[in-house]
DNA sequence: CGAAATCTCGATTGATTTACTCGGGATTCG
DNA sequence: CGAATCCCGAGTAAATCAATCGAGATTTCG
């Protein structure tokens, strides 16, 4: 039950362009240098990030991405869940449709309710953290690190 | 981030184990058979709950597999854990020991935070589920299906 | 005692997923 | 036009997953 590189990466990218969410589109480059990630394999992510309408691109010189909503109105949940698909997913649960016939079938259905639950309560905690809580709390680290710096 | 395997079978054993809380020994066998899970593949799921000291082996003919405490005291995450690891680890964060200088000290420390604080709020989760819960869940429905039945 | 029932352990294997890399094409700005 | 970008699909090496297999060690029962 590991985060991978993707949901990893994609958060990094995504705090990144929040931090200068307003100043037009930064190309993947500049993304990919910042945050030490492979260029070719940011734009996978980006791509992915691109159909969950988390970021919108501008192609061309001077093209790049930019976040499509506001930093307060984009989650962890939101972008991990575009990258690497839906959360504390267990194979007998997972499809809509229902599986065969189980040979308890009381056990089966608890175990289906308990995942389901779970992972609701992972959704949550993975929303309960936005892009602007994100930026809100490097400012106010970079403050305090600063008027430290001042004190010597 | 999904439940592999290993957590999905190694529950419904444990599951399978607590509602026999108390009868000594239960067959691996029998439980794989209950389960429908392949034998081989349960025995290592064991080795590794009986490594964690969750359940308790006895050897030889009648011998057997039972919980090493009472099913209250054993929660989902003590399982999950035991079969697959740390939960909701990030390659970035996993170590005890400190990474290489990030290039944004501040961004990377505020997401080492926010990954750790995720996976408390996970675990916590996944220990707020104890295989007695799940017993007595069963058991609940079992009564109502059974009452169900007498009306018919 | 000996045979059957069990757990124990390590090696091997095939399929899938992960984490990339590569190459070329389409679009837009200057 | 040409440089800077995004866009897309294919390919690949390594890791992980989900088993499978085979050979032992231990214990009970007849």
């Amino acid at each position: 039950m590991r985060i991978s590189s993707r949901g990893e990466y994609g958060v990094r990218a995504m705090f990144d362009l929040a931090q200068r969410y307003g100043e037009g589109p930064i190309p993947l480059k500049l993304i990919a240098e910042r945050q030490e990630i492979s260029e070719h394999y940011l734009e996978q992510l980006m791509g992915a990030l691109r159909k969950a309408e988390l970021v919108v691109s501008v192609r061309g010189a001077q093209g790049g991405y930019e976040l499509s909503r506001p930093p307060a109105s984009i989650t962890l949940g939101d972008v991990i869940r575009a990258l690497e698909g839906p959360v504390l997913t267990v194979h007998g649960t997972e499809g809509e449709k229902e599986v065969e016939i189980p040979a308890d079938a009381v056990e089966r259905l608890i175990l289906a309710d308990v995942w389901k639950r779970l992972a609701e309560r992972v959704n949550e905690a993975l929303d309960s953290v936005t892009l602007a809580d994100l930026c809100d709390e490097a400012a106010r680290r970079r403050a305090r690190d600063d008027s430290f710096m001042y004190h010597i």
